[in-house]
This record gives C-alpha cells, sequence and structure tokens, in this order.
DNA sequence: AAATAACTTCGAACAATTTAGAAGTTTTCT
DNA sequence: AGAAAACTTCTAAATTGTTCGAAGTTATTT
C-alpha cells in the first residue's frame, strides 16, 4: 500500500515550492528563518511564528520532515515535486474535464496561452513519449 | 474592464456543472429540489436548505441568476463553462507549473494517463489548431 | 553570569466553506 | 376553508486554512 495522498492546502504548497527549490541547490534542510524570506521574496510576508505553525502542520500530514540542530528546528519535504504535480494534474483533470486530457488540451489551446514555439515543443514532447513508448513493447 | 474573475468553490463548482448540464439539454432554469437530486446522484447528499443556502451566495458573487417563479426559485449559470475552465486551468498552469504549458505537458505524459488513442486525439487537436491558426493569419 | 537574541510552543482569533434546523410564507389538495 | 406540502429566510454551528502574539526555552554576546 502506497501511503495515502495527502493534498497540501495552497500555502502548504507554496512552502513545498521553496523546498523544492533549495533541493536543486542542494540546501536542505532550511531553517524556519529561511523558509520565511525565501516566501517574502515572492511576496508572501508571513510571522515567523505563522511559518512555524504551518511547517508543524506539514510535518503531522507527513509533507514534510523536520530535524532539531541546537536550538532550532530544520524543514525538508518528504513527498517529490513531480508526485504533487501529478496529483494536482489529476484532480484538476477529474474535477473540471471530467477525466478527458482531450477536453484539458482543448481548452488550453482555446485559452490561447500558447504560441508557435509551444505548440512546436509540445508536438517534439509527444513524439518524444511515444518512441520511448515503442521502446519499451 | 471586464468583470472580475470570481473562482467558485469545490461545491459551487459542482452545482455549476449541474446547471451547464442541464444547459445542454435545455432544462434551465433548474428549481433547487431539482439541482438537489442531481447532486445526489452525483453521490453528494445535501439538504434542501444547503442547496438553497449556496444557491444565494452564487448569486451573490454572480455565478448563477435567480428567477422566481410561483412562490419557488429557478437558477440558471451566468458564466459560461469554458470561461471556468479556462480559469481553473490557467490557475493550476502558473501555481503548479510555473506557467509552462511544457511542464505541464510533461507531467501529464508521465502520469501514464494517456492511452495510444488519446496521444493520436491530441496530436490532431494540435494539428486542427494549428490550421485554424494559419488561416487567421 | 547577566543580558540579549533567536527559537519554539500554545492558544486563539478570523475568514471562507459547508451544512442544516427552526420559523414563517405561499401553494396545493381535500 | 382548513390542512398539508413545498419553499424560503434567517441564524448558526462545524471544519479547514491562515495568521500571529504571549510566554517560555536555548544559545550567544559582552
Amino acid at each position: 500500500m502506497a501511503k495515502k495522498a495527502v493534498k497540501p492546502s495552497e500555502l502548504e504548497f507554496h512552502i513545498l515550492q521553496v523546498l523544492w527549490e533549495a533541493q536543486q541547490r542542494e540546501e536542505l534542510p532550511l531553517p524556519v528563518r529561511e523558509v520565511r524570506s525565501r516566501l517574502e521574496l515572492q511576496g508572501r510576508e508571513l510571522a515567523h511564528t505563522s511559518v512555524i505553525t504551518i511547517l508543524e502542520i506539514m510535518v503531522k500530514k507527513g509533507l514534510v520532515k523536520r530535524t532539531k540542530r541546537k536550538n532550532a528546528n530544520f524543514y525538508r519535504p518528504t513527498v517529490e515535486r513531480s508526485a504533487i504535480e501529478k496529483q494536482e494534474l489529476g484532480d484538476l483533470l477529474g474535477r473540471v474535464f471530467n477525466g478527458s486530457p482531450e477536453k484539458l488540451m482543448l481548452s488550453l489551446l482555446d485559452s490561447k496561452r500558447l504560441d508557435e514555439e509551444d505548440l512546436q515543443e509540445i508536438k517534439r514532447l509527444i513524439s518524444a513519449y511515444e518512441s520511448k513508448d515503442a521502446k519499451r513493447s
């Protein structure tokens, strides 16, 4: 059995993004102070204690892990970015597009958010996926 | 200025779906009782008054319009399904995929939610969109 | 070692969402 | 007309998410 999918709230997700970002730069784990200041850089100003509160909730939900060093707590994510991304996407797909990827794609195309380049790149991604798929069979 | 984007809550969205569904069958506007029973069919059981409460909130938010007939109120959506779909998709795109449709597509592909048919259909949709686009230029 | 700075823990307030009962009004049925 | 049925309005409670101060603890500085 896989662990049950915990859906992070908006703010929790934002904090996860900060942690994932730090992960890429191998800066984990982060102290509260750092999480707070990085959120601030992104326009999300919170009191120090507010950040702690959310992080502790996230610990309980199993989204992050806490380790103590000196008197302070440091945090690292325990869920993978790609897993949460898929979860969010799957959620939208089911909730809004009735589980149909085609409907989602139509909406995306129709939203005029894609320029020529995006379209080319997306087609490339699909082709790449297809050939990878062929290899597997 | 266009009207500001009101984001429906989960339940509000569910109710909008019921109304859009009715719209396709030209059954609008719907009385509360009908909204309630259709939600029930989808596994969402609510008291009659709960449905009224939400619908009234939706009226205030401008998501639905109310008309009185006899003693009862009837409701119809005032927002288009496609508009809300785009809004939700755009929201996810920005919030989760940093505004990159390519990242979204990668996640979708990687989620293994797409079978051979889906892929073909999606490629077809893109091609169709591209030729429509060419026509416009 | 005393003062200061840095952190955490706890308790709480506030807002948005969801849920629904009690009381009152209008319509319909007999 | 009188009773029953169908609706609405009003009020409010439970839940989840967000936000943070007061008080207490641990580490650092002078």
